[in-house]
DNA sequence: CTTACAAGAATAT
DNA sequence: ATATTCTTGTAAG
């Protein structure tokens, strides 16, 4: 694990933590080492034409950020990890956006809902497809896992990291799948 | 079972 | 103000 820093105003490092799925990058702020945003693999290019780029190698020499590496790796494993939301820095999310991602949160491992059953329970019945879009940015994936969620037809959905990743999350988790690429399973969170 | 489509909610532009 | 999106229930093919 590497990190590195950006010497601007706003000074930005990341780590990189490798899986199976490939490299995924953290990026804190210098100041108060909150985590700003994760970029899934499938996100590196994302990563290269955002704000968070220009950096230079930093050695991780803090047990914070060292602690919340391995946490993300275990997760990434399959194995259930308690990260905390008091390392998430949530100043560029909307408000429907936070309580929706909040809500995300506290889905089981192993278990899921969908997007649609998300809405009823924030009091928004109907706003499933914003829900959708609310995951959709998610700034914090696999921290907040938004592979949890699909489809009410059971069906996987869309993801950023793409729907082979979040299959494969899904069944790191022990959820079963269909011959047609549908979630096996009577209980709903 | 598989497409097609309108409705609906929040956010991005 | 309009376009966009990780949806959904219903109505046909």
């Amino acid at each position: 694990m590497r990190c590195m820093t950006r010497a601007n105003s706003v000074r930005f490092y990341y780590c990189i933590v490798k899986s199976g799925f490939g490299e995924i990058i953290i990026v804190w702020r210098w100041t108060d080492k909150k985590v700003v945003r994760v970029f899934l693999p499938k996100q590196c290019d994302l990563f290269k034409s955002s704000v968070y780029n220009s950096a230079k190698v930093l050695e991780i020499h803090d047990d914070t950020v060292r602690n919340i590496c391995i946490k993300l790796s275990n997760m990434l494993q399959g194995r259930p990890t308690g990260l905390s939301l008091d390392v998430l820095d949530w100043a560029m999310t909307q408000p429907f956006q936070q309580r929706v991602l909040r809500m995300e949160y506290k889905i089981p491992h192993g278990m899921v809902s969908t997007y649609g059953r998300l809405a009823s329970k924030l009091g928004h019945s109907g706003a499933a497809r914003a829900v959708g879009t609310a995951l959709a940015h998610n700034p914090f994936p696999i921290i907040i896992p938004c592979h949890r969620t699909i489809r009410s037809d059971k069906s996987l959905g869309g993801y950023a990291g793409g729907l082979a990743m979040k299959k494969k999350l899904l069944e790191l988790e022990g959820v079963e799948f269909d011959r047609g690429g549908r979630v096996v399973t009577d209980r709903l969170w």
